[in-house]
DNA sequence: GTTCTAGAAC
DNA sequence: GTTCTAGAAC
């Protein structure tokens, strides 16, 4: 091979030892935008040997394969020569088999010819005779399809120099530098000629969105044109631009564009979309008046807002600041992005929180007021602002409610309608929170104590968020009751939470009345007291999510009874009703697959890999992940999570062994699996079975929606967390809410968002964001590196 | 659970 | 024209 000198290559001949170092460069561009020409003028005039790879011509002249270009650039390299990779390379999955050639023995670099759509689609149309038959009519469809598709590369794939040509100009100096490009020498690394990022960015995430004009995505339209976007759908845009600053661009830097959507997702949403989505703006808790350690609270701010948004979707939280140099505002914005936080759920905002939307067009329907333990208004900051912009009905409101509150305490006051913050800015509800004073010249000085007073400012953000999730669990449930229809998925945050209403503020406030009467009559028998107690071991009772297990012990929720549930709570009459209905439940023929094989596993002996005498292992027919097993309880009569007790304990934490033996020894093959134990919450098939699967999902089975978020929802419930469920209250939490399987498609690693199965699939195979902490932190997760779990 | 397929979306 | 989803049938 290496003395069969390429045919395409006028300069095949090499150099000296030197000229053995090649260069591998991907142009990256759509049909029309000039690659073919961009290789053909630098190998014109070149200093040194070049091939041209072109996958439309490497089979004898007809169009080929990605490998055969892959065996062919190799090839070159080995020869020493430098390569032109000619296809269009707009996705980073397609373009990152031909980084790795490089293997750090040779640059690779990235030439973008970014021109025009218009420009690209009028050449496709125009040209004749195209060694990829790509002419014509159908030329314009096929390059505004593709251009929806387009990734820009980063120096994160593998690049050493990413040179972005926007216009014939930039291509011209591009060639020269390539042309003038000696045996040994190479170009200097970094990006080159980049403009405007976002611009693609900001039409892919419209287009998600379905908010892009038919006619922008007709043929002929220049779809890189931010004008067109701006005009056309983004209005008032000028009116907030200075305010808005939810900006946490370091996030992810080294993941995929569909990342930078949600980036851009975040500014959208923020400017014109977030009316009909449960919003708390909250200022940072005793950082101003109260001199809380900074580093501490952001800290604590950051952890607290991850938690919340783990349990619920279709919320945002908002930390705002007066001052564009908030030292708070930065603190956790940088956090905030170390922890991956889903960046289109927790913004951070520079304004007056009492004009949020009239100042910034900026929509939040509840606003957390740091208050003092009077409650009362004056003193300063955000306080004295918030109650002077509501005006009296917000005292007299609040005065209707609590008298007093403690630190690490909040209270939900429901805004009258006549409310001047009300009726001017859309807020409906303003929660108080109390957090710890490190002020000596302020009550409840805490000394200095940082033990304690993180204690505080945790409870403080945890009591703020549950009384917030607790509005909108009671609108929702109340809008459930007057719709026949339920709740459409978008709009219910709900990650499947118990649905209860509850309060973290002093006991003598009064809990009722803030929603309306309806509800009222609902949760008015919901015990606060520690009769709820008892009735924990009610089936299907238990708290509504695991994360919950960690502030129960801070907040001793037992003591406020505030997280309990009861059969006088509306959202678990509901929720009791279905598993009776699931208990009950007739399964189809095809259902039955696995009954039969757990009741005969003897005549199944080609699929069972192993056997006991109450559970059997074996493959998943269709595995949704590289590695994916069965671990099928054999005993009749357990069909399904909600039919388990704590007698059934003994066989769940037998079977979780035996889904944790097996994970362990595909560990030993392939090491660099993770894998997850757990059940579905309402399985297809009839049989109690734990599903062992390895956190790729690379299968071919794996084909919509309902499979992905099977597993990547709450609807899954990890086999560690029902074993606790199950010892502490009998029975494990079931979130029978079969619109978590309609949700919108979310990387499981970095909770980007995806408009269809096949864009989330390449998404997840490049996608290199740590799996999330609840996972992480829980043992939830079987690695190589933990091989333990639960 | 899967397969098939009409029709929507691109 | 091709891709993708979602609903029906099994």
């Amino acid at each position: 091979m290496e003395n069969d000198p390429n045919p395409h290559d006028p300069s095949s001949a090499g150099g000296g030892e030197e000229a053995k170092k090649g260069l591998v460069v991907l142009l990256v561009g759509a049909p029309g935008s000039g690659k073919s020409t961009f290789c053909n003028d630098v190998m014109a005039a070149a200093r040194r040997p070049w091939v041209r790879v072109c996958q439309d011509t490497i089979a004898n002249g007809k169009q080929g394969t990605k490998s055969q270009c892959l065996m062919s650039a190799a090839a070159a390299l080995k020869d020493g020569k430098s390569v032109f990779i000619d296809r269009c390379n707009l996705e980073q999955e397609q373009r990152a088999d031909f980084v790795k050639l490089g293997e750090a023995q040779v640059a690779v670099h990235a030439v973008v010819l970014d021109l025009p759509a218009r420009l690209c689609i009028s050449r496709s149309v125009k040209r004749t005779g195209h060694e990829g038959k790509l002419q014509g009519g159908k030329a314009a469809a096929v390059v505004n399809r593709m251009l929806q598709k387009k990734e820009l590369p980063k120096l994160s794939e593998g690049f050493s120099r990413i040179t972005f040509c926007h216009s014939e100009n930039d291509v011209k100096e591009a060639v020269k530098a390539y042309n003038n490009l000696g045996p040994s020498g190479n170009l200097s690394a970094g990006v080159f000629g980049q403009k405007n990022k976002d611009d693609k960015v900001q039409l892919g995430i419209m287009r998600f969105l379905k908010k892009v004009d038919k006619q922008d995505q007709d043929a002929g339209k220049d779809i890189t044109s931010d004008q067109n976007l701006t005009q056309a759908n983004v209005p008032r845009q000028d009116s907030i631009g200075n305010t808005f600053t939810a900006e946490l661009e370091n996030k992810n830097e080294d993941q995929g564009s569909l990342n930078d959507e949600n980036s851009s997702e975040r500014s959208f949403v923020g400017r014109s979309s977030c009316n009909d989505v449960h919003t708390l703006a909250f200022p940072s808790i005793s950082t101003s008046d109260f001199q809380f350690d900074l580093e501490k609270a952001s800290d604590i701010i950051v952890d607290s807002v991850s938690d919340f948004l783990n349990k619920f979707d279709s919320v945002r939280l908002v930390l705002v600041d007066l001052s564009d140099k908030s030292k708070i505002l930065s603190l956790v914005r940088k956090k905030a992005a170390k922890k991956n936080i889903e960046s289109n759920k927790f913004f951070t905002f520079v304004g007056d929180i009492t004009q949020l939307y009239t100042k910034g067009n900026f929509r939040c329907n509840v606003i957390a007021n740091a208050t003092n333990w009077r409650l009362k208004p004056g003193g300063g900051g955000v306080n004295a602002a918030i109650y002077r912009a509501a005006g009296d009905s917000l005292e007299i409101a609040t005065k209707e409610r609590a008298e007093t509150l403690s630190p690490g305490n909040s209270v939900v006051v429901p805004l009258p309608s006549s409310s001047p913050l009300h009726l001017r800015e859309g807020v409906t509800h303003v929660i108080h929170v109390l957090g710890p004073n490190m002020n000596l010249q302020r009550p409840n000085y805490l000394k200095n104590d940082y033990v304690e007073g993180c204690k505080i400012l945790r409870d403080a953000y945890s009591s703020l968020f549950e009384n917030f999730a607790s509005i909108f669990k009671c609108q929702m449930r109340n809008e459930s009751k007057r719709s026949s229809s339920g709740i459409s998925n978008s709009q219910n945050p709900l990650k499947g939470t118990t649905g209860t209403c509850f309060s973290h503020s002093d006991q003598k406030i009064k809990l009722e009345g803030w929603y309306d009467s309806e509800r009222n009559k609902k949760c008015k028998g919901f015990p606060f007291n520690a009769a709820a107690k008892e009735k924990i071991s009610t089936p299907h009772g238990g708290h509504g999510y695991a994360h919950s297990e960690t502030h129960s012990d801070v907040l001793n929720w037992d003591e406020n009874s505030s997280n309990l549930t009861s059969s006088s709570n509306p959202g678990l009459e509901v929720k009791e009703k279905n598993c009776a209905e699931v208990s009950k439940r007739t399964w189809n023929a095809w259902a039955q697959a696995l009954h039969v094989i757990a009741l005969n596993p003897e005549k199944h002996k080609d699929v069972v890999m192993e056997m006991s005498d109450d559970f059997v292992v074996l493959n998943d027919l269709y595995p949704k992940a590289t590695k994916h097993v069965l671990v099928l309880s054999r005993l009749h009569g357990l069909d399904c999570l909600v039919d388990v007790h704590k007698e059934h304990l003994p066989l769940l934490k037998r079977m979780h062994s035996a889904g944790l033996k097996w994970a362990k020894m595909f560990l030993c093959e392939d090491s660099s699996l993770i894998f997850r134990l757990g059940y579905h919450s309402v399985p297809s098939m009839r049989q109690l079975h734990l599903h062992v699967i390895s956190q790729d999902f690379d299968s071919a089975h794996l084909k919509n929606k309902k499979h992905w978020n099977s597993f990547n929802t709450l609807f899954f419930r990890d086999s560690a967390d029902a074993i606790k469920e199950i010892e502490k209250h009998g029975v494990a939490t079931v979130i029978e809410d079969e619109s978590l399987l309609k949700m919108e498609l979310r990387c499981h690693r970095c909770r980007s968002a995806h408009p269809n199965i096949p864009r989330l699939k390449s998404h997840i195979a490049n996608c290199k964001a740590p799996l999330p902490t609840h996972l992480l932190h829980n043992g939830l997760l079987v690695s190589a590196a933990s091989k333990s779990v639960g």
